[in-house]
DNA sequence: AGCACGCCGACT
DNA sequence: GTCGGCGTGCTC
């Protein structure tokens, strides 16, 4: 009998899996770590499967260094997920895994050690024990504590002494004392009472609990979506379930993480992110494969999480771009949540105001089930929103007669406005009048944009910064101008407008470092501020009880953008923004300044009609063939010039056409739109298919006939499905 | 991706 | 005479 063979997924870019001579393996031992050789150095890697025989010839196989039995198996369930993404994404499995498992559990080093649950009490023997133990005795003192105070967790005893765990396994030998792991309080805290439209979704979702089910839930800002997730994850609780609530980025974790443990002060709540220091990640990681998390909250990667008793998944702003992975393995967290949740046979929420269109398309084809949220649960009214037709009033420095107006307005009652603006630093060019200079970044097809409180031009593709010059540097003429606007210069032209006024500015620049970004949301929340100037950072997940106002301004740009999904992306972000204004007893205004008052998009904003939107790009989508109607992949090339990028393209494409079927179209190779990038030439080639499986099928061969062209050195490429940039 | 082996220019 | 440039080829 010959010895068993593991089949290894080890962190390289080569899409199979490695053979090993491993004597002790077993079939229990699939999922495990294993440490193996691999060319000059040592790996480790995951067992795949354990085999009989290998279909490398017997002397290539090497043997493996340790099968790594200090945690628990990964799970049968979570390979068959990475199996899915190396295979739907077309990302080698070595590191779809090497992507999916915390960094510390990549390395062969003892694990980080789990916060112990268990707690120590004294026994009959002990007590029996304690009067004849010295009484200076580490034990005798530990004992005597116990007997005192009740139970107590290792920490605890470490603080009776500092040598507390050196006797500890002697006497939990002798008997004198046990250790039993408290079982957590799954109890709620009581929640408000929900409106029929939450208790009807908080229904529909409970009743499909133990099986397979995708909800769509939309409701606007403030409709109390949380709300219904609270109340599902408290009946997953109740039944001993695992909870998963993913949400679109780490600025948002910690206040829904207060949220949730207020909720559930006794449940096991882990918080997976990639902010996270290793210990910390490997730990929430490890504790999840136990079972020893009662829910999960995290960004993207928190999908990856081993969860033995899964029972919900929440994906909170599912339509959120964030939840896509624009590097190495590119998935979408939201897409591969439901995949997990149909593997599992467990319902999903997908909730959102302004939900992607292809999940809109779900539901509206019953794929998903639709749950609507349509009145506000904190306010009386949704804002009411007006466009400002600014092709008949002059601007001032960009801003209305009409906002201005309303600005003061609020001033006089001691509400707050918000100028949102999607544009940072002071203006987007600085340019020449005299002979045409404008301040390009040398790395970049893009300009450099002006920073006037440090003095700075700066890329915001690359992060090059360049000191501003006094003269322009090409012909020395010294009345060079910024050229445009940023929320700098709209702080400025406003603190010149209202002087009276409290100005805060809110962009990535201004809220760099977490502490100050906090105090800026602590001064607007305790009414410190009179006028928000910010980004689109300004509108997420926060609420401003004293804003009234919102005024948006150079939204337009968006409505005719090449990109196809830039409507979707402008609506959501002027519906999100405008949910800002008037979420308490005060009602609240939006004001989209515009030069086309009349077009369907501001008008379904107004009408706060997302069906009607929605409707109208699906049609259009529909007949341009294009998401949802179509599935596309993206294949892209980057090189120091553009003519290699495209050539590399081409000879792709020629073979794509060797290989397509009449199901798959594959269009013209072309420059991106910011095709240069850090001083890479960048291009791409897109496939289209009505048939997923077709695509997928195409595509499988078509990567590996691509694999094997060499490309010039430089060249790099990549593969993105589901792409959502253009 | 690493990390080897493998053939051609300026140095103690 | 060597140390070292990165070209290409492999990793079970």
């Amino acid at each position: 009998m010959t010895s068993p063979i593991v089949r290894v997924a080890l962190d390289v870019p080569l899409p199979c899996g490695f053979d090993y001579c491993a004597p002790d393996a077993c079939v229990g031992d699939v999922g495990r770590r294993v440490s193996v050789p691999f060319g000059h150095t040592e790996k480790v890697g995951v067992i795949l499967q354990v085999l009989a025989t290998s279909d490398q010839p017997a002397e290539k196989l090497k043997q493996v260094r340790a099968i790594l039995r200090d945690m628990p198996p990964l799970p049968p369930d979570w390979l068959a997920l990475m199996d899915f993404c190396s295979r739907y994404y077309q990302h080698p499995i070595g590191e779809v895994i090497a992507l999916a498992l915390p960094p510390a559990l990549r390395r062969r080093a003892a694990l980080p050690r789990m916060p112990d649950r268990e707690t120590f009490h004294i026994t009959h023997a002990g007590r029996a024990a304690l009067p004849q133990l010295a009484q200076r005795s580490i034990a005798a003192r530990l004992l005597a504590a116990l007997e005192l105070s009740g139970p107590m967790s290792r920490q605890e005893l470490r603080v009776v002494s500092a040598a507390a765990m050196k006797p500890l396994p002697d006497m939990l030998e002798k008997g004198w004392l046990a250790a039993t792991i408290e079982p957590p309080n799954l109890k709620a805290a009581v929640g408000p009472d929900l409106l029929d439209e939450q208790r009807q979704a908080v229904d529909g979702v409970m009743k499909s609990f133990g099986g397979f089910e995708p909800f769509l839930l939309h409701g606007v800002t403030g409709s109390g979506k949380t709300e219904v997730y609270l109340r599902l994850i408290e009946q997953v609780l109740k039944h001993g379930g695992q909870a998963l609530l993913l949400v679109p980025e780490i600025a948002l974790t910690p206040q829904l993480e207060v949220r949730v443990s207020n909720r559930f002060p006794g449940a096991r709540l882990v918080s997976l992110h990639s902010s996270l220091a290793d210990g910390a990640r490997a730990t929430g990681f490890l504790q999840a494969l136990c079972g020893e998390v009662d829910i999960v909250l995290g960004t993207r990667l928190a999908v990856f999480a081993p969860l033995p008793r899964l029972a919900l998944v929440v994906v909170d702003e599912e339509h959120d771009a964030s939840f896509k992975q624009q590097e190495g393995m590119r998935y979408s967290a939201r897409d591969v949540a439901v995949w997990r949740a149909k593997q599992r046979g467990v319902p999903i929420l997908l909730g959102s105001a302004t939900p992607s269109l292809e999940s809109w398309a779900a539901a509206q084809s019953g794929r998903y089930q639709l749950l609507e949220l349509s009145c506000r649960a904190v306010a009386a009214a949704l804002p009411e929103v007006r466009c400002v037709d600014v092709r008949r009033e002059k601007l001032q420095d960009g801003l209305s007669e009409h906002s201005l107006r309303a600005i003061a307005a609020r001033l006089e009652r001691g509400e707050q406005s918000l100028v949102f603006l999607n544009r940072r630093g002071y203006a987007p060019v600085l340019a020449c009048p005299a002979c045409g200079w404008v301040s390009r970044c040398p790395g970049c097809a893009a300009n450099m944009v002006v920073h006037l409180a440090d003095r700075r031009l700066r890329c915001h593709h690359c992060g090059r910064e360049e000191h501003i010059t006094a003269a322009c540097p090409t012909c020395g003429n010294q009345d060079i101008h910024p050229f445009g606007r940023g929320t700098q210069r709209l702080e400025e032209t406003l603190a010149a407008r209202f002087p009276q006024a409290r100005i805060v500015r809110v962009d990535r620049d201004s809220a760099k470092s977490q502490p100050r970004w906090h105090a800026m949301l602590d001064a607007i929340h305790k009414g410190e501020a009179d006028i928000l100037v910010g980004t689109q950072m300004l509108a997420k997940g926060h609420d401003f009880p004293l804003l009234t106002l919102v005024c948006a301004l150079n939204a337009d740009a968006a409505l005719f953008a090449a990109d196809f999904r830039a409507p979707e992306r402008l609506f959501s972000q002027l519906m999100q923004v405008g949910g800002r204004s008037g979420r308490a007893a005060l009602p609240g205004e939006v004001l989209i300044q515009t030069q086309y008052p009349e077009h369907p998009l501001y008008q379904a904003l107004a009408r706060h009609d997302f069906a009607a939107f929605a409707a109208a790009q699906l049609a259009e989508r529909e007949r341009a063939g294009f998401p949802p109607s179509t599935y596309q992949v993206m294949l892209r090339a980057e090189a120091p010039e553009l003519a290699q990028a495209l050539a590399f393209l081409k000879t792709a494409s020629e073979l794509g056409d060797t290989l397509r079927t009449a199901e798959v179209l594959l269009y013209d190779a072309v420059p991106m739109r910011l095709h240069r990038l850090a001083h890479l030439e960048r291009a791409q080639l897109l496939a289209e298919s009505r048939s997923r499986p077709a695509l997928q099928a195409f595509i499988a061969q078509w990567l590996a006939a691509i694999r094997d062209l060499k490309a010039p050195k430089a060249l790099r490429w990549h593969i993105d499905v589901d792409p959502l940039e253009f």
